[in-house]
DNA sequence: CTCCGTATTGGACTAAAGTCCAATAGCAAT
DNA sequence: ATTGCTATTGGACTTTAGTCCAATACGGAG
């Protein structure tokens, strides 16, 4: 299916020194390594898909390194974030955690405590990504339903008898039965009870009763 | 059901003007507030079951506070921790929030940076007794169920069918039948499809066909 | 206009599940 | 030994669900 599955950390830091000696830290311990000099440069990217994470450096000129993880953090898919600073202070660093980042290391840094942060980083994102993974292919195959079978849906995984389903809609119980049988099919699952749990994971709520 | 749940916050501190003029704070927003100068009293204190939360000074004589959060946290139904301390450094913050405090402030801090951490920290602590009073009401019930019933579970919630599963047990299919009508009653549900969302809840994995 | 996908319905039939009823055997506690 | 719980089975019966088959109506794409 992939191709490969290297590992990307992205440097980003205005210090070329900084930038340059992690790039040699990071490739030497195997990884695909890539600087930017600032926030901007690394957004002009086109959006990485693949697994990996970001070290980030908190006081830059332009975008900060704290706005741009508020930045990343609203796309779902995002890579781990590794904060470094010179001059950080504790609340910096409590509100960095705070907002997810996996670690926040201040300068001066062994050369082992980061490399510690991005294995975490690393193992973190490819988790994210596998699950990510596993919801576009049930979204993918959600989309395949027809609207009146996305709203058969709700009442089946919600146990309710073809009967009452067709009650509800107003149509013929024979009706409710071939969507049934459609969904189940269009959705690869031999039971309703497979189909409860995948339609657990892709957060589609059962119909509720009480209404 | 309960018959009150006023939020209750531990303060641990070995400094006693500390300990007095929190205790005195907290009173003022109305929150019932007991003190600590030592983590070994605090353990001594039978175990805590309403909502609250702990401020936890980091430096003490005897168990520091990192060690307690520790010890805390390997009983699951834990409050959230808020870190206070005069001589911490960015490491420690870091370690404490990966280790899950909800907070961590450097003394001297504000009055209202203590009051808004508590109030979000006693607000998790609801959140952390609903889902745990869920999880044991389920468990209850499930206690309920005989070894035989335990045991048919797992295939209904994978999707098997009566016959499939009394072939797999060597029992008739009647007495399957029996079995998956006694589990609905006892766990008070209506359709396989709320069984299946009940048994995800209590981390019951479904029999894997394929073994 | 024709073709295709969607939504809808119908009949006939099979299979599965649930619902009454009642019964036996083992095993542990009283 | 009696009581009670658990596991097991049986028959008869009703309700649901699923599976063949085929058909109509509508709207958009070619």
């Amino acid at each position: 299916m992939m191709t490969e599955d290297e590992p990307v950390v992205f440097v980003i830091d205005d210090d070329a020194s900084v930038c340059k000696s992690l790039m040699r830290l990071l490739r030497s311990f195997g990884y695909e390594a890539r600087a930017f000099h600032s926030a901007e440069h690394f957004l002009e990217q086109v959006p990485f898909q693949g697994t990996g994470c970001i070290i980030l450096d908190v006081r830059m000129p332009g975008i900060g390194g704290m706005a741009l993880q508020d930045k990343l953090g609203k796309t779902e898919d995002s890579l781990p974030v590794i904060f470094i600073t010179g001059h950080g202070d504790i609340p910096m660093s409590v509100q960095a955690m705070k907002k997810g980042a996996t670690d926040f290391l201040p300068k001066p840094f062994e050369d082992g405590q980061l490399i510690d942060a991005v294995v975490k980083a690393v193992e973190k994102s490819r988790q994210i990504r596998m699950s990510c993974n596993e919801l576009n292919n049930l979204r993918m195959r959600l989309d395949r339903l027809t609207p009146r079978e996305r709203e058969v849906l709700p009442y089946i995984i919600a146990g309710l008898l073809n009967k009452q389903i067709a009650f509800k809609l107003n149509i013929a119980e024979k009706t409710i039965k071939v969507h049934r049988a459609h969904i189940m099919e269009k959705l690869g699952v031999g039971s309703v009870a497979e189909l409860v749990r995948l339609a657990e994971k892709a957060n589609i709520e059962p119909y509720d009763q009480r209404s």
